[in-house]
DNA sequence: GTGAAAGCGCTAACAA
DNA sequence: TTGTTAGCGCTTTCAC
């Protein structure tokens, strides 16, 4: 059923029929109530591409999520994405989604740009110095970062967690539970969330005057292959870490997975805690120390970006939004580095 | 730039260099370079929702995600995705994405189908006896099932694994490394995979003359609460598994938690083996049983999946298309249910 | 308050 | 081998 033949059964113009399912106010209530009535009696969708052809809208955004080869699909983003998509389908909006590996990356922005397929884009893990912003200023395409580019002191619209806050929470309540040696393992050194969780870290660190070992301190990609090599390395040293803060879920099954040989082999000892993701929702640790966290809140940060975005495409002369998301920790039950004092 | 600047550019009619671009056999050689020269030269991308419309083929394929309250976005989903998405911009194809609530899906197909905005979905996560199946083959939209119906023999193209096959084998291999307790951390019970792989379970556990004790069985939302809790609750019998066989990376994080836990508290040892995703993707479980894989294979289904709707689309004429993925264990080092032992 | 007609950017008959 | 024309399904002037 399209316009054309919802018109024909009503006996008015197409133009009429338009106006009146688009809430136009110069069209008489009772054939609004009629049209909208037969409308949904015929279960009547406009066709999106021709809308967005005849309005110049494409009524879509696209997420461009960044993949490589060692990495899997970040969850987080999957999450993020998800709440972004109701976000969208509620204002009626399509979600695009591309991958692309990093030495395409320019190419498909522009690609999508000239397209003319997507209104706005949302865009995943920043980098520190990102050549995205420029980018997608030059192509004068509405955008939203999931995340920052700190080296970046211009105009744009971000929504992000505070990062090094988290970190710093996180450190600071291993160390009051008597922790010294804590590892780390975070992401890849490029990546802006991975410089603010090691500076929130350091921070913690140095307030408690405690030395950073740079040999329990690791970077890469956040998969578990990565979280366990890293952790049974930590593990292994003759003074191994007690405890444990990893930026992600996929290293902290590798890590738990090193801990739980390390536990069976060498006895050793360790209290976990996981930061999970840019939402600082944090892992219930059992009878180690204790975080509250809901999924949702990675989805309400998609939701969000989206209605940023959004209202960024509907008002393209507002300023710049911005959202700062503060760690959610809640301590429950917390063990110190030696189980037995408590 | 579009079409009719360009060809104005070239002093060509539209139609010419359309049919250059889009390599018509009629057009002149020299033509057709001169004109993808200027096309490349330009950046000229055709706008997409012309051509759909134009064409009545949207060039786009939508996934459809169920989400529920509790269970995160599945990691498994994530990663097939961001494969279909590969294969998809190969072919000049984009991804929709949508999701949706179980109460809200048959609407959302509906919507979907028509409002043309796709030429095919793929479906996620069958259940046992989908109503989905009959409904898009009743909008006529062509769709390929990331899973399987197993109550439905009708005619439909599908890609799944063998999930009874590689939970059989994943079983038997810890039978025959002497567990006799073996905990099955499985999905809820309508979907389809969650019932061949208990199958698979029960057919190694019967065919070892093992008793199946229905305590340690679990079904439920794959999230890391309830791998927790289901290990947990397992691991408090007087008598506790020795192994866990686990249906997804976000229940094996809380399963190794609550391993953790016990091991810490208990003493309580295990072995445990995980299975992670639909392509028999098992986890390297460290010094107890190893398995190789490779994030790929998902992301190979994901390829795949994409491929066959895409031909279905091409060829509506077609037989149903399937494809059975097998599981791929290599086992490595092994250990069995009393680590003393080796 | 409603309708006729043009046009969004492209493709596809039909001509030439 | 190329061009003219109509039309995909919608919105949007401009009339009435």
């Amino acid at each position: 059923m399209n316009l054309k033949q919802l018109s024909a059964k009503l006996q008015l113009s197409q133009t009429t029929v338009s106006r009146a399912l688009n809430d136009y106010p110069e069209v008489n209530e009772a054939t609004r109530v009629r049209v909208k009535r037969a409308a949904s009696k015929f279960n009547y969708q406009p066709n999106i591409r021709a809308t967005s052809l005849a309005t110049g809208r494409a009524k879509a955004i696209g997420h461009i999520i960044p993949i490589n080869s060692s990495e899997v699909f970040n969850p987080i983003f999957a999450e993020f994405i998800a709440g972004a998509s109701q976000a969208y389908s509620k204002r009626g909006y399509e979600l695009l989604l591309t991958t692309t590996e990093s030495n395409t990356e320019e190419s498909v922005y522009r690609t999508i740009a000239s397209k003319g397929s997507v209104d706005g884009v949302i865009v995943h893990a920043p980098r520190f110095k990102d050549s995205r912003i420029s980018l997608l200023q030059e192509l004068n395409l509405p955008f939203v970062i999931h995340g920052r580019d700190y080296s970046n002191t211009g105009d744009y619209s971000w929504i992000d967690i505070n990062n090094r806050q988290s970190f710093y929470q996180a450190t600071k309540l291993l160390i009051d539970l008597g922790h010294t040696r804590i590892s780390l393992i975070n992401g890849v050194e490029t990546l802006n969330f991975a410089r603010r969780r090691l500076m929130g870290f350091t921070k913690a660190m140095t307030d408690a005057q405690l030395t950073l070992d740079q040999n329990i301190l690791f970077n890469g990609d956040l998969t578990e292959a990565n979280g366990y090599h890293a952790a049974t390395k930590a593990l292994a040293f003759k003074n191994p870490p007690t405890a444990f803060l990893v930026s992600s879920y996929m290293s902290a099954l590798g890590v738990r997975r090193a801990i739980h040989n390390a536990n069976l082999q060498m006895g050793v000892d360790v209290s976990v805690i996981i930061h999970d993701d840019e939402l600082s929702y944090f892992h219930n640790t059992g009878d180690v120390p204790q975080f509250t966290a809901t999924r949702s809140s990675v989805m309400e940060a998609g939701m969000l970006a989206a209605e940023m975005l959004l209202s960024i495409i509907d008002k393209p002369e507002t300023a710049p939004l911005t959202k700062l998301l503060e760690a959610r920790l809640t301590i429950g039950a917390s063990t110190g580095p030696n189980r037995s004092d408590t």
